[in-house]
DNA sequence: GCGTTACGAGACGGAAACGTATCGCAAGAA
DNA sequence: TTCTTGCGATACGTTTCCGTCTCGTAACGC
């Protein structure tokens, strides 16, 4: 992240530790109150250093953000499940307890619109959160096919858009009430019952 | 909509049409360059008339905003439709084909992230354009089980959720490749199949 | 016609952030 | 030790928008 890869020969080196002091004040604001809010005087601010410090490091607030987003990579809860219904339940569910909470889950919504603007900042969050979160779904989807869940010839791509995509709805845009914890459970089932193999009797009455 | 509701008994009456003419500029700006750049200068001189026109009706930049997002009523394409599946199909298809063309559509992505500091500015659009078109989904949806396609005792708002929470999802997050007009199909035959009643033999194989 | 308000245009001072530059000191390499 | 660059702090001129105000003209009630 930043120049400070190369370091200079001569002279004093570059503070490693002041990258990431700017990259957390950066996501911090980005949460906070949004990209376009956000000014580079108080990421210097918050991050406790000089804007030459800053500038130094990044031509301009795009590549700032840019690179800060990149660095959003969550781990992943540890798996607590013992079948396949009740993994997707526990990801799922994991997507509704981040999304306003956790940092990643923050800055989310702000993404959204300022993608129009600046399509690199929501590749970036794709990259770093939703995709290795797509892979744990993916990855539970098929051992649902290898125990005659899931039907063999299902589209894992779409699959997770159909468990994903409720519960992102409600939390993005009808945020009203917020959704209980069983919300997971009930779109997990929605969800398994239209993927079940055709010739398998149903499951879930 | 401002305050030119209650007209003034002496002096020159403030002109109607120059309300309309401050809104759809508001609107169009919204669209083009989010709330947060919105200045109203730029509205100013879109809207073609001078600041003191538009601070003469409007107190501020997050009233208008509120103001305008409120005039964001579309009417419903017409219905063409024979069976309750293709009608969700339908109405399924609008949501995809409106989400980047029309006004609404291209506004809506920025208010997401507009709304956690104005939680106004979402309320409205959902009263004047999400709320509508929830309403054809669950009038269709009340038909399927007229019907006997869907089980009698579905949570209506539950399964708008499973039909569009799918479709926002590909078309705000997920925007990569242009979702092709048969995911419409895919996804209500799968909410379908999710809903349908329990004893009935499974229709789409 | 008179009084009053609306209108477009733009001037006005103030505020905020821009990106650059300077200052005095710190931390390494030669 | 000397040279070079990093660092926090801050001053600088520039730009943009704010909200108000003023000007000359226009439209309405009386």
């Amino acid at each position: 992240m930043s120049i400070t890869d190369v370091p200079r020969a001569v002279g004093r080196p570059r503070d490693p530790k002041l990258d990431a002091a700017i990259t957390d004040a950066t996501l911090e604001l980005l949460a906070d109150i949004g990209y376009a809010a956000l000014t580079i005087e108080a990421v210097a601010t918050r991050a406790g250093v000089g804007k030459a410090t800053l500038y130094r490091r990044w031509p301009g607030k795009v590549q700032l953000v840019v690179d800060a987003v990149r660095t959003l990579s969550e781990q992943p809860d540890p798996d607590t499940s013992a079948g396949v219904r009740d993994e997707l339940v526990e990801l799922l569910e994991a997507v509704r307890r981040k999304s306003g909470s956790s940092l990643a889950g923050r800055i989310f919504p702000r993404l959204i619109g300022d993608s129009a603007d600046n399509p690199e900042f929501m590749r970036r969050y794709r990259e770093q959160v939703l995709d290795p979160r797509r892979d744990r779904f993916r990855t539970a989807l098929l051992r649902g096919v290898e125990q005659g869940l899931v039907r063999t010839d299902v589209d894992t791509d779409h699959a997770i858009d159909l468990l994903v995509g409720p519960m992102a709805y409600r939390n993005l845009i009808r945020n009203d009430p917020a959704p209980g914890p069983d919300l997971a459970a009930r779109i997990v089932d929605d969800v398994l019952r239209a993927l079940a193999p055709p010739t398998t009797p149903q499951e879930q009455a």
